[in-house]
DNA sequence: CTGTTAGCGCCTTCAA
DNA sequence: TTGAAGGCGCTAACAG
């Protein structure tokens, strides 16, 4: 039998094996599971590894044993810093895991995140992560079809695809009314832009607990289809104050839109929290350095990533207990000094 | 209702193939080229690929056709709004490519770098896109290796790997000090966390020019090994307070340190720019809204992860030309008034 | 335009 | 502890 003809001059398991003198498969169980070769073996395999620079090549691996190690994650922003702030969790819960992250962006757009799983599914992932619980229909059906663990993040539902971890946004936003009222406030407005599934429910939320205290308003709420950033935040507080200038507290669906309504007051000289208490929601790291400090609800976004890795590879291991697959955090409001009346002025933190 | 599913029931090529009418290969190419097959075939095809489901394996077509459709991009940080930037431009141009992004965090490691390039060279991937200039010896030798185009962004050498994107650090902090001069700054200092290779770039390109121009103080060179964040900023800037209150100006390594020194200098009473000159570096969307509006480098971020990809999209093709594989990009110094001692308060943008 | 023949590089199974 | 045989699902290179 003539020696294979190798039309490539990459180096395989076969030139591993034969430098160092033993078969294709001992090499391979030396990678994947080195405790089951004898140390000699172990110790002439490593060095035909480094003498040659030898690299498994993934995709015959994947296909042989009809397993990849990649982990799916499909975000719909990745500058946003919420989703950044999760994907810091997941890499840093990866780690202990020997699972490869695979990140997607699906831009807000439900259909993208459609293909995006298609996509993912095409490369028969260890598992999958997506962000919220609104996918379509096609997609969810292919998700609820696939073959690995599934974990949806970043919101709450009642009938979740496979896994979840996630809080509740209606109950967020609730509470920041509550908070306004306790502080005096009595005309809450809220400032929404990019109308993506979670921040349409902090509106509802905002607005149900507003009327149930008898104190909404509809022309306190300013939103735009636009994308959040902090000169969003600037330009719906103009057009609130052109709207409704009686407003004395606005709920800003993210700190980006409440940082510029803080920077937007200032010009207007208009005075937080005195005239005007501002609520933001993440907590983002410069929330707690603005002046004045942004009051704000902390998202458990790092977490989320963390929780969401963990409850993948636990559901690649062993057994999940049924109790373990839903994992509902906690968003907690942070009160610092833009919705206290009673603040002072400007202190050093 | 997930995982634990036996393995052989998968739709393959052969399976669409059989229900078609037709053999493996033409639906293989029905696929990847639809031109190549006769409309009726490919009608039946296409039927038979809906009605079973079938989505392809990409590991098993990878090792088939000797190459994957993913690029592999390498940064030292994901929640760093620098390079979230830089994954937009890239996201925003794979699109028109046919690849797909894999991103990997080395947390500003370089050992971590070197282990994630030997992963990715696992996947053979399409080409690699590495941060920096500063590879370990071994990452380097892998990449120069490697069979595929890699491209370093971010930063400017004298001898790339292979292809680059990137500006001078350097000459970027050159100018800073140059402006502060023009303004009438005579004693600058310099506040840096984290140093990376390109924060120490901009850091000796800082001295460098102050030297020259003869008002290079080293008790104005306050920096930490912490990672760079507002709350850093703030804290940087009272640590310089404290060490050369004599300082007049300061150029920040970053925006996020530069808006803490922004929040802290309001807390002390400390009128930017009368009395203090700031100047980051990046210009983050958020430096244009503060008050004072911040002084900053404007880097080509996006654009840097959009020419990248280009690049490496160019090289896939057919050939290129050598002029093209090095795209020394500019960072323009943005004025605004946080340097400008001429500035008279604070004016609705 | 379509099919046949061979692998791609690795891992599973089973035997030694 | 190690090895031999076979195949994972797809596609390059040729025929037909």
């Amino acid at each position: 039998m003539p020696a294979k003809t190798k039309h490539s001059n990459r180096v395989t398991l076969d030139d591993v094996a034969r430098e160092a003198g033993v078969s294709a498969i001992t090499v391979s169980r030396c990678i994947r599971a080195p405790e089951k070769v004898a140390a000699p073996s172990r110790l002439r395999i490593q060095a035909a590894i480094d003498r040659l620079g030898y690299v498994p090549h993934m995709a015959a691996s994947a296909l042989a044993s009809r397993r990849t190690n990649v982990l799916g994650l499909i975000v719909p922003s990745v500058t946003n810093s919420v989703f950044s702030d999760v994907l810091l969790g997941v890499y840093d819960a990866i780690e202990a895991t020997g699972l490869s992250v695979q990140i997607a962006n699906s831009r807000y757009s439900p259909s993208e995140e459609e293909t995006l799983i298609r996509t993912f599914l095409a490369q028969r992932p260890a598992g999958l992560i997506v962000s919220g619980v609104d996918q379509t229909p096609t997609g969810r059906a292919l998700l609820e079809a696939a073959d690995c663990p599934v974990v949806q993040i970043m919101d709450v539902t009642d009938n979740p695809i496979d896994m979840l971890v996630g809080f509740s946004h209606f109950d967020s936003a609730a509470s920041v009314v509550r908070h306004f009222m306790e502080q005096g406030y009595r005309r809450p407005a809220i400032l929404s832009a990019r109308m993506d599934p979670r921040s349409q429910v902090r509106v509802s939320g905002f607005r149900r607990e507003a009327e149930r205290l008898g104190i909404f308003d509809p022309r306190r709420v300013v939103t735009t289809q636009g994308r959040s950033s902090v000169g969003t935040g600037c330009q719906l507080f103009a057009d609130l104050m052109a709207r409704a200038p009686d407003a004395d507290c606005v709920f800003c669906n993210n700190d980006d839109l409440a940082l510029g309504v803080l920077f937007e007051a200032a010009r207007r000289n208009i005075r937080v929290p005195e005239a005007l208490g501002v609520c933001g929601f993440n907590d983002l790291e410069i929330s707690a350095y603005v002046n004045p400090p942004l009051t704000t609800v902390a998202t458990p976004r790092y977490r989320t990533g963390q929780e969401a890795v963990r409850l993948v590879a636990a559901a690649l291991g062993p057994g999940v207990e049924e109790a373990e697959r839903h994992l509902r955090l906690e968003a907690k409001l942070v009160v610092r000094a833009s919705s206290q009346p009673g603040w002072t002025g400007p202190t050093a933190t």
